[in-house]
RNA sequence: UGGCCUAUGGUGUAAUUGGUAACACAGCUGAUUUUGGUUCAGUCGUUCAAGGUUCGAGUCCUUGUAGGCCAACCA
């Protein structure tokens, strides 16, 4: 209901207009085509966003499909990493389908097309054949090859499909037009010989067919109505057309193919030859590394799904070149975890501060709630004592009027406890602060409804029993790169931006409640940020990952 | 020096198809707050340029300018 009141983009506009045409709503079909060769990232989650979203607004099926044309390159661990993906995004696909599943129509296509004219073997080395293609301001050359019979091109094309030539001896090309201004036009490679074994089809062919030749003819299949790539497949597009054409037949739908921008995140890069660079350099401990933009990495850093989606749903589609803020994608971690994510305490930079006037050996439990966001998220207890760590740079010997934190001779609120004031303070040889004295009012418990309680203080702090303190490691992660496009500096490579100070690791001092959470949980430290169990936690040693700090004015007041 | 695509605040996207340029983020003010979080209120700022058509142009036309894509047996 509330759909109709959004605006449109410019795919949805062409696929209203084709509705009021000739495509009737049963006709929608969509599909999501990756190539299993890597893993999915940021850019694929758009593209994945784009297709099911189109699926669900309009009721349609939306076919995960697999362009599987290239057993050099392929495998199933990258099939199964892609369906996981797909479904922790929240998706559902119609069916499951391989380009592969296809050879052997597209093979019977192919020998049609052979038959008609239209396609025939080249016998040239790949150089040779470069070279006859020309330039995009000349035109190219006809292969020697390009008028054998067709008696020739059938035998020719056939023993190639047996296993009877080496790989770069002979090739199918489409005979189009070697002066076309469109350079895939001029006589398109539609086979090349490939003596692998593929990860479904293992060794029953040997010749393999080509993208454009797979792509357009695989949705003709499928009968998807609507074929949606990025921008730099448009020129391909008269090529797709002109394998439909050939093929296509009148009571079938014909499908078509629409292109958008791809969509670029600042301070990160998404090729998977810079992604494999930054694994195999060790600048990332792998594809899953949380500050990968990979999804199975924004997944291990605990992006949730939802925040994936409304990122995506917020930064639209259309055919300019762009560069999304990272900023963006945050604020929409943020907003899904404010809601959801129990609000907990933990010292990341502990600084012992010792209640000189609560009793030694004494502790009690304070009721502290979950969310304050969500009510039903009910409340828990935090033990309380008198030695206590808060944050060190929640405590300065003498500050001015804005900092609203510790100081001496200063008060400040202890979050779900008391009002505690700084009385002294010792430092190490040094000259660091290692401990700060401080009193506490004993009637200012928070929830106990005193006059005392109910005292405004300017400043509350987070703070950690230390007798009660479990321990974790924290990974504290930041951008990885220092540069808000670090692929589009042509003078410098993209690895000179790489932000060596990515991860740092601290040990935190966590409320004791958090020793039974499990790996994948999300909670809020509380001032701190939202932070996830990695998956490399065990029984004996918890690890949590920063997932996105909070919005910090403080920091900001502090830059000026 | 060919062909094609694109140009709207700092960023991303809209604009009922020729009729008041708006939404989100970011920024800035302030209020609320037992998270310097959240929330709320306010504020800053936009049609690449020059012509033309029109009562009226972000939208149509012309000419520029800038950026992108195209010469893998990759997808």
């Amino acid at each position: 209901m509330e759909e109709t009141k959004k605006s449109l983009n410019f795919i949805e506009h062409i696929i209203e207009e084709d509705l009021g045409k000739d495509y009737s709503k049963s006709d929608l079909r969509f599909r999501f085509p990756p190539e299993p060769n890597g893993y999915l990232h940021i850019g694929h989650a758009s593209s994945i966003c784009l297709n099911f979203g189109l699926g669900l607004r309009y009721n349609a099926p939306v076919n995960l499909r697999f362009d599987d044309t290239n057993p050099a390159k392929e495998e199933k661990e990258y099939v199964d990493a892609i369906k996981r993906d797909v479904e922790w995004l929240g998706f559902q696909w119609d069916k499951e389908c391989y380009a592969s599943d296809y050879f052997q129509q597209l093979y019977d296509w192919a020998v049609l097309l052979i038959k008609d004219g239209k396609a025939y073997v080249d016998s040239q080395s790949s150089e040779e054949m470069a070279k006859q293609k020309g330039t995009p301001t000349e035109p190219g050359v006809e292969s020697p090859y390009r008028n054998r019979t067709v008696a020739e091109n059938l035998a020719l094309f056939e023993q190639m499909k047996n296993g009877d030539f080496e790989e770069g001896i002979h090739v199918l090309r489409a005979k189009i037009d070697m002066a076309s201004t469109n350079m895939l036009m001029r006589d398109p490679i539609m086979y090349r010989v490939i003596h692998r074994a593929h990860h479904r089809t293992n060794t029953d062919w040997c010749i393999y067919p080509m993208y454009d030749w797979t792509h357009g003819e695989s949705d003709y299949i499928e009968q998807v109505s609507h074929s949606l790539c990025t921008l730099e497949f448009l020129p391909h597009r008269e090529l797709y057309d002109w394998f439909l054409d050939q093929l296509v037949s009148k009571d079938k739908l014909r499908p078509k193919q629409r292109e958008f921008a791809r969509r670029n995140l600042s301070h990160t890069v998404v090729s998977k030859r810079k992604l494999l660079k930054l694994v195999e350099d060790g600048v990332v401990s792998g594809w899953d590394d949380p500050r990968m933009p990979t999804i199975s990495g924004m997944r291990r850093r605990g992006y949730p799904p939802e925040s994936i989606r409304n990122f995506v749903d917020t930064i639209g589609i259309a055919k300019r070149d762009n560069v999304v803020d990272v900023s963006l994608l945050e604020f929409h971690v943020r907003e899904h975890l404010n809601k959801v994510a129990p609000r907990v305490m933990a010292v990341l930079n502990p600084l012992k501060v010792v209640i000189t006037n609560y009793p030694e050996g004494e502790e009690e439990w304070l009721k502290a709630e979950n969310n304050p966001e969500d009510e039903s998220a009910g409340t828990r207890e935090v033990p309380f004592s008198r030695e206590i760590y808060i944050e060190q740079e929640d405590f300065k010997e003498e500050a001015n009027r804005k900092f609203f934190r510790l100081k001496l001779g200063g008060e400040v609120r202890l979050k779900n406890g008391y009002i505690i004031k700084a009385e002294s303070c010792t430092k190490d040889e040094n000259g660091n602060i290692v401990e700060v004295q401080c009193t506490y009012d004993p009637k200012s418990k928070s929830g106990s409804g005193t006059e005392e309680s109910l005292r405004k203080v300017k400043g509350t702090l987070h703070w950690v029993s230390i007798k009660h303190a479990e321990t974790a490691e924290i990974r504290l992660y930041d951008r990885l790169f220092t540069n808000e496009t670090p692929d589009a500096n042509k003078e410098k490579d993209f690895m000179e931006f790489v932000n060596r100070d990515s991860l740092q690791i601290v040990t935190g001092y966590l409320e004791p409640s958090l020793k039974n959470v499990t790996i994948g949980d999300q909670v809020q430290f509380q001032r701190l940020g939202y932070f996830n169990v990695d998956q490399d936690s065990t029984d004996e040693k918890l690890i949590f990952n920063r997932t996105v700090g909070l919005r910090d004015t403080w920091a900001k007041l502090k830059e000026k």
